[in-house]
DNA sequence: CATTTTGACTTTCCCTGACTATAATAAGCT
DNA sequence: AGCTTATTATAGTCAGGGAAAGTCAAAATG
């Protein structure tokens, strides 16, 4: 398991642990923790805990400094609408999983719709697309699903 | 015998000896241990653990990579794997229609999973797609979905 | 001639380090 | 004391190197 899967479970536990719903962590003592430099924090975060993932991070440099990295949540329907708007004319895997895994995680949909949406979605069943033309494809696919999702 | 069906027969007792149905593999590492090019894994994995032969494969690339790949669990002969295989390289609508209205009256999936399934390969989650290549998606996207939904 | 094997090239992801930006605190100066 | 400047303590950005895995088509094999 790469660090980085690590420094982001520590994070995740931190916010679960927490009261309030945040972890407010020393970027230097973190990457020292894990003796990483500490610019791969920044990395984690930024691909770990980006809004897409339903985060929000706010820090403060110079003494005393800290990053704090809230979980947000809204209530199920626009959170559902939200992640449609979210989602232009094109998304990335990444992104897909992001948003994916949010809706799974706020509880929106269960384990098999998760699974059915990620194996729409995945580059296994869009293999027969030219990878250049995927993330246009993955965009429309996955914004049907969520709309079809939306009108029970 | 081939290198391949031995390394085919490697990863098939990988996945037997596991407890939870998948092997973890680090793609250099079996190459090396095989004394063949890593590319020859992939060729492997396409030839004999495809979605028609009851496999999900997923991998990871950069430090720490690694393939995983799943068993479904579930007889060769259930309706499931008989409809991947009926799939073929292209499905049109009506036969997506056909074949997801067949695995609902047999209560393989519910109203909701249907419905999804439906809106993942519907010509509007496909309008980035030119009309002669929908077909070809559409069946991998299916074969994908149902692959995977079937492998919880 | 179908299948297997290989290797060159591409893509993705992780990790690092040099450089930049900002905040708090200490030190000088009037 | 109050203002300004230097110092120190953080965090942010970005470009690049390295470690995997992916793709594709040509060559070898049976």
């Amino acid at each position: 398991m790469a660090t980085s899967d690590l420094i982001a479970q520590f994070i995740l536990n931190a916010i679960e642990e927490s009261e309030n719903g945040f972890a407010e962590l020393r970027r230097s003592g973190l990457a020292e923790r894990f003796s990483v430099v500490p610019s791969q924090i920044n990395y984690v975060i930024q691909t770990r805990f980006s809004p897409e993932h339903g985060y929000i991070v706010e820090s403060r440099r110079g003494g005393g400094g800290y990053i704090k990295i809230t979980r947000v949540r809204h209530s199920p329907r626009s959170l559902v609408m939200n992640t449609i708007n979210s989602v232009g004319t094109s998304l990335d895997l990444r992104t897909a999983y992001a948003f994916t895994e949010n809706l799974y995680s706020e509880e929106i949909i269960g384990p098999q719709i998760r699974k059915l949406i990620l194996a729409a979605v995945s580059d296994n069943a869009l293999r027969p697309v030219e990878p250049s033309g995927r993330d246009t494809v993955r965009a429309a696919i996955y914004k049907n699903i969520l709309l079809n999702l939306l009108g029970e």
